[in-house]
DNA sequence: CTAGGTGAATTACATAGGTTAAGACTGCAT
DNA sequence: ATGCAGTCTTAACCTATGTAATTCACCTAG
């Protein structure tokens, strides 16, 4: 079956534990009632809104953000295929970010209720829920991290790391490329670097030949080598849970 | 019942939710089991460590905080009294983070077990612990856009604005002063600064009459003035919870 | 009361990264 | 074809912040 194959969701949370037949079904399902589209920059959900569905992005990228008064802006996290828009916000008032989409995005609304009766009958996917949301909590304190403490240069490499292992864990990526649909200033919104300093630190980047970067595909020729030019550890993305080799009814 | 009102936790938690009295023993009883104790610049957990507790805060600072190769250290957040160390690391293999003590702290530990049964048997605790957590992912967010974005006087100035009101959720503030018994290194390991740096923008804050510290005490003449040199917006704290409005059953 | 350690303050100087501006390239819409 | 609009690139210049080093003021252990 096809879907079953590509639904990033499924091969997302597989990483972490092995999820049944009907398990699997059931998120197919999901993501494939109520999909919505939209445009390159829209907003999926603004500061504000009280969303009373869940969103999971299919295809395309999407990010949190949040404008200050006087313009600026930063890219808070990304969202890739398979990542939830807004996980748990039913508890929460309202948003207090913006998700807007920076390519053109494919993403199924789930109703609450829908997501209530899925995590109650089936605790492997409620397990497999919480594994992502910690995953994500890393990832955020990851860019804590980068933010205060790597130069431009590491930083850079370190998204390009985090991005890179993101995406194979999706299977989007191919050999040691995969698509990076971001453009130079999108990075410095998300970098906390200006346009021109992101440019500069590119140009480093390539002539060091840690990447190649061509239109809207990055290549990284030696992932050691990038790694190392990053100081990145891989261990905050928690790829290795070992919830994978409990159990393997399918 | 002196303990009732002075849990840090349980104050926290009822600025979401009220309590009832049985879910407030619940967490007392928690609190006064397995508490240590340690210095001023211990580790409560290390980065590798598996914990199969999960502990708590009572009294004193603490911080999430990450080392790079080279010695750079960046504080990730500030876990301050009524916060979990590890909410629900149980998922993941192992910390990606360590969590030491900046002051002296007492903190409860609290078998894996036992929070299971607590959290099964009162879903409203459950309830509250997720709300936590979503708390604190937004802190988390909110750090980013504070590294990213702001200047190191609005950087500074957000930062006190968080603590001051984090504090008076758990009855630690007197007035408009409060505790703050970070060092001037320890900011700047938080907010992405140098030591000299940190001093420069304490004395410029001083100058511009928006902070009084004094030794470990800190206080905010007019909170209002501060929050707007912070481009301070309370609302990823989520105080306004609508939880709080929905029973009263104590 | 003294030594050593920690935190705060300040100065002089260095630099990573920001700002502004302008040109070149791309793709698309008319 | 033409023209606009977004994106990338580069250059010249500027500044917020970092680095290094010194002094002072505590505090605590002997």
């Amino acid at each position: 079956m096809d879907l079953l194959a590509s639904n990033p969701l499924i091969l997302k949370l597989e990483q972490f534990t092995r999820l049944s037949f009907e398990e699997k079904q059931l998120l197919n399902v999901a993501a494939s009632e109520g999909v919505r589209q939209i445009g390159p920059r829209g907003d999926i959900i603004r500061e504000g809104d009280r969303p009373q569905t869940l969103n999971i992005v299919l295809s395309g990228w999407a990010c949190r953000y949040k404008h200050l008064e006087d313009g600026r802006r930063q890219i808070i996290s990304l969202v890739l295929p398979g990542d939830f828009c807004d996980s748990h916000v039913f508890v929460l008032r309202q948003m207090d970010h913006s998700i807007g989409s920076l390519t053109p995005v494919t993403y199924a609304q789930l109703p609450r209720r829908r997501v209530e009766e899925m995590t109650a009958k089936h605790p492997r996917l409620s397990q497999a829920f919480l594994w992502d949301a910690l995953v994500n909590a890393a990832i955020q304190r990851e860019w804590t991290v980068s933010l205060g403490q790597r130069h431009a240069l590491e930083r850079m490499a370190h998204l390009m790391c985090e991005i890179f292992l993101r995406l194979r864990g999706v299977g989007q990526t191919e050999g040691n490329s995969c698509d990076l649909p971001l453009t130079q200033a999108g990075m410095a919104d998300a970098m906390g670097l200006s346009v021109v300093h992101v440019n500069r630190t590119l140009q480093e980047l390539r002539a060091m030949k840690l990447i190649v970067l061509k239109g809207r595909t990055l290549t990284i020729p030696d992932i050691a080598a990038l790694q190392d030019a990053a100081q990145f550890n891989p261990n905050y993305l928690h790829l290795d849970a070992e919830g994978r080799h409990l159990d393997a009814n399918d």
